[in-house]
This record gives structure tokens, sequence and C-alpha cells, in this order.
RNA sequence: GCGCCCGUAGCUCAGUUGGAUAGAGCGCCGGGCUUCGAACCCGUAGGUCGCAGGUUCAAUUCCUGCCGGGCGCACCA
């Protein structure tokens, strides 16, 4: 609305040749660091100068003349120093925020940036060599709220989890299970040079040892170490997503890489590459033209001996993904992928797609401190801390809240001993507890014999109160809080601004009062306090239901509850 | 050597895509519950935004070069 009447302003002005410039700049229109700047703060003014060659301030004053509808959208109109315009919204508007939340609820916050236009998101798609350990929760996390996110933009969303279950690393795996299963047996054995340690192998092997039962001795050997491949496979990939599940994580589909080497998929791929001139023939391996789209070398995709490579299944795959016409692909992997990002990149462009079509979310290591000291981890010895560990100590949400606290290409710093704590010290407590606050004010008034009025019933116009004006505010900038956080794939904007959001509700809440004294009680003569009137505390009980829908909005996208006590 | 990411308060990190006096939590120090939840609030102290240039009316933000840390650079996945 603001943006409307700047914009009309601009052409306002350009129509009466007070401006030139025929191509407007963004139009940021930025919630000022300080209250006495307004509420709304715009730099066009500045950013014209040089176009227009006037002084800021000149432009500014142009615009501010040309402010369509004026005096009814604004209280105060100012320009500052450089050019610096600060706009000052009537209070009236501010309240249709209020009236807003209320008639979307939780659907207030959606936009339409995405226009319908389909998502993959792409996630986790650990190996089913072994349990998901810490790294993949925070993977999994941040998955999880991107596709939220992109859905709360207006993009058509799935999510997918794509499984390894081909290939070396799970002929290791047989090779280790069965190990262990003759080890468990009394048979000597010389366990695989790169084989799994971790306890949960020789945990597989009891499990499969007692499945078999008598029916092992009509094995041979062979067929034998593959029912071991099979089963633990099976036995994994069920952790899997039972750890999952546990985390509140849920796929659309989850995607086979050995149907793509069944169907003939990655041969079907490859063939197409090379009648498009993109594959070539070299020292009895077959490489793909990747340099020619950015990629700094070709890359091997069938090796001499024959196999294929990774890379070649995963060109299948993204192949796949692009046939299911979505418009984004979305992949989050470990930072210690980001080589990889040119090769795939190079894969969309082989297709005739932009690079852009696939956006990587990478996301960075997490070190585990308990008691101050790290927690070492070491996959190749099996000593790592798993997901479900951090789940069970912790919980679910308080976990998904650290995963999401820091930009996801940062390290992660996660306090075992600080998510545990249901203290003041813990950030997600701090926010939950902004919602279940709230709650408790709806249960005393209802035991009081009172309830929040729709918003149109109430009298709005008397929440004039900096603090409660602050509130609005706030709750007004949460759908472009959405945008920028969806278009930059950072969810951990969204937890920022819910730290933000409660610790504006905790001072509001500490410092006025909603609910008159129950009856019998005396108002405290020490304090004479602001006069409460039936009408403001109407007021306050609409904008305390918008606080606590935007926190329940805001908690979704991240995938955490937002519990009405605690 | 080449490439990607990171460098902001004692610690852990934000910083709304280039704006005004750089913010928060933890930690330190000092205050606040007889009334809607003190899992909270208020206040004090704490900064050469790694360093040096450049672009700009304006740089923590963009560009270049250094320094420091992490990660990649397979016919592994």
């Amino acid at each position: 609305m603001v943006a409307t009447a700047l914009l009309g302003a601009l052409d306002g002005a350009r129509k009466k040749g007070q401006l030139k410039t025929d191509a407007w700049p963004a139009l940021t229109l930025d919630a000022p660091k300080r209250p006495e700047w307004g509420d709304l703060a715009s730099t066009v003014a500045m950013s014209l100068a040089s176009s227009e060659q006037r002084a800021p301030h000149d432009i500014a004053q142009i615009i501010v003349e040309n402010l369509p509808r004026r005096e009814q959208l604004f209280e105060r109109v100012e320009i500052v120093r450089p050019g610096f315009l600060n706009l000052t919204v009537k209070a009236s508007l501010w309240q249709e925020v209020l009236k807003e939340i209320e008639s979307y609820g939780t659907a207030y916050g959606k936009t339409d940036l995405g226009r319908g236009r389909r998502v993959l998101v792409e996630y986790v798609s650990a190996n089913p060599t072994g349990p998901l350990h810490v790294g993949h929760g925070r993977g999994a996390a941040v998955g999880q709220a991107v596709a939220r996110l992109l859905e709360e933009v207006g993009y058509d969303v799935d999510s997918e989890y794509y499984i390894n279950d081909a290939g070396r690393q799970m002929k290791l795996l047989g090779a280790s299970v069965y190990a262990r299963y003759r080890e468990l047996s009394g048979q000597p054995v010389e366990f695989p040079e790169d084989g799994y340690h971790g306890a949960y192998i020789t945990a597989a092997a009891e499990r499969i040892k007692q499945q078999l039962g008598e029916t092992a001795r009509n094995l041979a050997p062979a067929d034998l170490e593959e029912r071991c491949r099979a089963l633990a496979y099976q036995d994994l990939l069920a952790q899997i997503r039972e750890d999952l599940n546990l985390f509140g994580i849920e796929f659309k589909s989850w995607f086979s890489e050995a149907s793509l080497l069944e169907s003939k998929a990655v041969e079907q791929v490859l063939d197409e590459l090379k009648s498009r001139g993109l594959l070539f023939e070299q020292e009895g391996a077959w490489w793909f033209r990747s340099s020619a789209f950015g990629d700094e070398k070709d890359r091997v995709v069938k090796k001499q001996d024959g196999e294929y490579t990774y890379l070649a299944s995963d060109i299948a795959y993204h192949r796949d993904k692009l046939r299911r016409g979505y418009d984004l692909l979305i992949d989050v992997w470990g930072a210690d992928h980001h080589g990889y990002i040119p090769r795939m990149q190079a894969v969309m462009q082989a297709y005739d797609h932009p690079k852009e079509r696939l956006h990587v979310v990478l996301v960075q290591l997490v070190k585990l401190l308990r008691a101050g000291a790290e927690v070492k981890m070491s996959k190749r010895t099996g000593s790592f801390v798993t997901m479900r560990e951090v789940i069970d100590e912790v919980g679910a949400d308080a976990a998904k809240f650290f995963f999401l606290m820091r930009d996801s290409r940062s390290h992660l710093d996660f306090d075992l001993d600080l998510a545990k704590q249901r203290s003041a010290d813990n950030p997600m407590y701090y926010v939950q507890y902004a919602h279940a606050r709230i709650s408790s004010l709806w249960r005393v008034a209802a035991a009081r014999g009172m309830t929040c009025p729709p918003a149109a019933e109430a009298d709005l116009s008397v929440l004039t109160d900096p603090d409660e004006l602050g509130l609005i505010r706030k709750l007004s900038a949460y759908p472009e809080l959405l945008q920028t956080s969806a278009s930059a794939f950072e969810p951990h904007r969204v937890t920022y601004y819910l730290q933000q959001l409660a610790a504006l509700l905790h001072t509001f809440y500490n410092k006025h009062r909603i609910l008159p004294p129950a009856v019998g009680q005396e108002p405290s003569e020490a304090e004479p306090a602001e006069e409460l009137t039936p009408k403001k505390t109407a007021a306050r009980l609409v904008l305390m239901r918008g606080v606590q829908q935007v926190i329940r909005n805001g908690l979704a996208v991240l995938g955490i509850s937002a519990p009405e006590q605690m």
C-alpha cells in the first residue's frame, strides 16, 4: 500500500516533468532502526540522485509533494539529511494488520512469489549403510524448513530422499555384515579393509543370524553374503525411516539409485549425452564433457572396468527429476560436496536448462559440545553421535531449533547441555514460552468469563503505545521476511525473527497489563499503572492473538511445535 | 598450486541483498514477582566489522590483493 503510494508519487512527478528517469530503482522500504525515523524508510531519493543529477533532498521533496492520499495514509512524512524519506504510517493502517492476521490465520504470511512453480527439494539422502548422524540431522532440519518456506511463498513443493542403494558402498556393507555374521558363528574372518566398523553392524548381523536361522546352512557363501547385504540394507533403511519419523520429517517420495540401473535409465541417459556429442571415450573410459559448461574438467561416467560411476547415476537421477517437470531442483548437501556443484549444474545445461534450475543448499558440519568439550566423531571407526541420540537427549523441537539457528553454510556448535536445559538460556524455550504465555492468558480470561473479540468488533484505535505499535510493526513484517528467507533459501532468518518477536512480546507482557485484576484483588497502589479500560483489554487481546498466530506460523515453518503450556 | 565457504563484543553468532549512532544470546556487574506464567523483564560495561587498497553521496555489505581457519580438487560415494 505504501509502496504503491510511493510509486504513484514517482509517476506523478514524471508526468509533470519534475523527474526525468523512467526506470525506477527497486523500492526498498525498510523498517528503520530507530523509532523516531518512522515506520518505514525509503532511500529512492538518494539512489535517484545520480541519474537525475539533482540533490537527493530536492528529489525527496518532489516525491513528498506528489504523494497521493498523503493525508489518509501518513501521520508524518519527513525528509532527513542526505535524503532519507521517513514515513510514519497512520495508526489506523496498522490496525488492518491485525484484521489480516485474523482472517488469514495459519495462512498469514503466505504469498504468491513462486506462482505455483514446481520445486523438488531433495535432502538427507544418506547412504543406507548406517544410522543417521548429527550432520544428517542438520540437513534434515534445513531441508524440511526450506521446503516449507518455499511452500509459504507459493511454490508447489515436493520432497524426496535419494537412496544410494547401489555400488561399492553397498557391497562393503554386505561384506562387513557378512564378516560379523561369520564371527558370530565362530568362523575365521578377515574383515574387509574399508569395511564399516560400527557396533550397529554387529547388531545387524545378530538380527540377521536370528532371522535366517537354520536356512543359512543351505546357502553358498556368496549367496549368504548377498542375503546379508539385502537384509542389512532393509534393516538400516527401516531405521533411517524410523529416525526421521521421530524427528518429524516425512518425504513425499523415496527414490532408489538401484532402480535407475535396473531400468537401464543410466544407459539411456549416457546414450542421450552421446548423441548430443557430450560424451567421449578416452583411455578406455567414458567421459562427460562437463568442462563445456564451466566445470573445471571433464568427468568419468563409465570406468575402464565397465562400471558406472556415481556421477552416472546422479546424471540419470537429475535427468529424471527434470523429466518429472520441476521448474526448480533443490539439493541439500554436506558442505564437503561443494566441489560437485559445477558438474551437476553442467548436467542442467547439457539438457538445455539454465544452471540455476539446480540450486544446492550447503550444510556445514556440526560440532557437538558436551560440558564445554568437543565430542569427537569419526565415521571410519564407527564412533559418532547419531541423530537418534541427539533427539532422545534434547528432543526433536530443540534439536531442530538449534540446527536452524545459524546460516547452514556456517559451522555449528551444538551445545547438548544447553539444548537440553529447560531454562532461560535456551532460545527455543524463549520462543515457545511466548506462545505458551499467551495461551495461558486465554485460560485465565476464560476463567473470568472473558473472551477475545473478533478484530472487527474491537476498537483497535486505542493501541497507540509504542510497545503495541512495535509489536504490530513486527507482525506486519512477517510476510516479507518469509519472502527474503525463501528466496535466499535461508531458514535461519525465521529463527531469528521469532526470537525478536518473542522478545517484544515478553517486554510488552512484563510492562503492560492486558486483563483487569481479578475480582477482589485491588490494583497495587504503589504503581498507579496505566488506565486499563475494557476497550483497551479487548484491543490488547486481539493483539495478543495476532502475536500468537504469527509465532505459531513461524514455528510451523521450522517444523517445531507451539505448545499451549510448558 | 587452483576452487568454494568462513573471519563482526571475552564466547557463540545475527545484520532485512549498499544506508542513518553495527545488534542479540551467553558470560560479568546491578536492579525488578501480593495482580494475566520470573522458562520473564530493566539497566551498566564490552567494537580498528581480519588487514590494505578500490568503486560510491554512502561499504560490515560490492570489486581486487594479502593474512588466518575450514573444506574440496578420484576411473570413491
